[in-house]
DNA sequence: AACTTGACGAGGG
DNA sequence: CCCCTCGCCAAGT
């Protein structure tokens, strides 16, 4: 299956290039789109490289709402000043409301626990 | 081939 | 809300 494509990486590209702006996506949810045994550390690993002209890299954040950089690279919070400017609000401490922002591609929006009455 | 590093995440304290 | 411990797994040494 992997027809090889440059391997999981450009997976994890194709996932990126589908968040809306002012929308993000957490790096386990990625992760579990990938599936294959792929772990959300592994997806750290593929976005700290990522090319940033042509991947909206900056929509991606942890699972507590939180942008993972500012800590080396980058001065303070480039990433969440991106976000912002996209229209997301983040809270004194960093953080920004998962149930509200976080968004899953066409297929993936949650298993919640679909009524099987419904529909 | 063994050991170390992370843009992680869930669970405890 | 902050901090630490573990489990995970690809890459780099």
């Amino acid at each position: 299956m992997n027809r090889d494509g440059q391997g999981y990486r450009e997976r994890v590209y194709e996932i990126v290039k589908q968040i809306p702006s002012g929308r993000v996506m957490t790096y386990g949810q990625i992760a579990e789109i990938l599936g294959e045994g792929y772990t959300p550390r592994t997806v750290g690993y593929v976005m700290h490289a990522v090319d940033k002209e042509n991947v909206p890299w900056q929509r991606v954040i942890n699972s507590q709402g939180k942008c993972s950089t500012g800590k080396l690279l980058l001065p303070h919070d480039i990433q969440q000043r991106i976000l912002e400017d996209e229209g997301i609000i983040f809270t004194d401490s960093g953080k920004c409301d998962l149930d509200v922002y976080r968004w899953s591609p066409a297929g993936y929006e949650e298993k919640k626990d679909v009524s099987p009455k419904l529909f």
